[in-house]
DNA sequence: TATTGTTATACTCTATAACTATA
DNA sequence: TATAGTTATAGAGTATAACAATA
């Protein structure tokens, strides 16, 4: 997260300019392609909605589901991320270690925990959402009103 | 890149099967979180192509890239991907440790190498570009044709 | 037996920073 | 000075496998 000078020209790390003069054959009508290459130009609006923060998707994500889910167990979490288990366990930790997230007994299960955030992560996620919210849309005004219904459509069919 | 069977229940990590009874918020009508998603559906997609191969999104733009540009410099092909000349680096020595690639010294620039892919690394990208090819196209057809050049648009506005 | 959480481990991707050889 | 490649290091994400406690 630190802001550094950059040593070498070019296009930074991370950046989707296309380079002049090289031969891309098809990869640009691949589907595959066509998607990473857009979700790596909305990444750096979720990169400038979360500046300064430790705060990446995943983690973004996990905070949402906690503040609209409360009381979810760590392997629902894994469902929702689509993650292994022990990607979701260490998402917790990082999530608890910093305050942000708490573990509580379950009365009706002792192997599960029921995960909450503390009142300082629903205060930091309420900030989050108005930023990733204006940053994303702010993303998508590159396309008109209509584009931009159309276009959460036709993801909404590759991915139910 | 092992098949065993899985010691859990529930969606297999990586999946973007919707979890039944959760409240995901409006993550839905973000366009990072839909491109996201349909971004690893096509990813599933591009694994099943490559399946058995050691073979990542990655390493197979490397090795298009390649085919297309031979002579190519580390540096550009860090800039092609969008990644750090370190990264360009590693990337290339994976592909060379495996007979994919080689590099070639430059008349003009005793500095930089010159990268390309050797005789089975041809043959293995002719291969891979059939497969891969298919299997986006059929990852496509749940639009139809005016949807699937739509989409295509309308993220070529988003990432130009 | 099955499930939850945990621990251990590994691999990929990506980045920064410092170094060298050359331009 | 600037650039190409390299090396070292680190963090994040993700996966499998085996284990203990509990259901």
């Amino acid at each position: 997260m630190k802001k550094t000078m950059r040593s070498t020209r070019g296009p930074r790390p991370g950046s989707t300019a296309r380079v002049e003069g090289i031969d891309y054959g098809n990869l640009p009508v691949h589907f595959g392609y066509a998607l990473k290459r857009a979700q790596i130009a909305a990444f750096e609006a979720f990169a400038r909605a979360t500046a300064g923060r430790p705060i990446t998707p995943p983690r973004y994500t996990a905070l949402v589901i906690l503040e609209a889910n409360p009381g979810i167990s760590q392997t629902v979490l894994g469902e929702v991320l689509g993650t292994a288990r022990s990607g979701a366990m260490m998402l917790t930790n990082w999530l608890v270690a910093r305050g942000l997230a708490e573990r509580r007994h379950r009365p009706d299960d002792a192997r599960a925990w029921g995960l909450y955030l503390t009142r300082h992560g629903k205060a930091i996620v309420g900030r989050l959402k108005r930023s990733v919210w204006q940053h994303d849309q702010h993303f998508g005004a590159r396309l008109g009103p209509a584009e931009r219904r159309e276009l959460l459509r036709l993801l909404g069919k590759l991915a139910p």
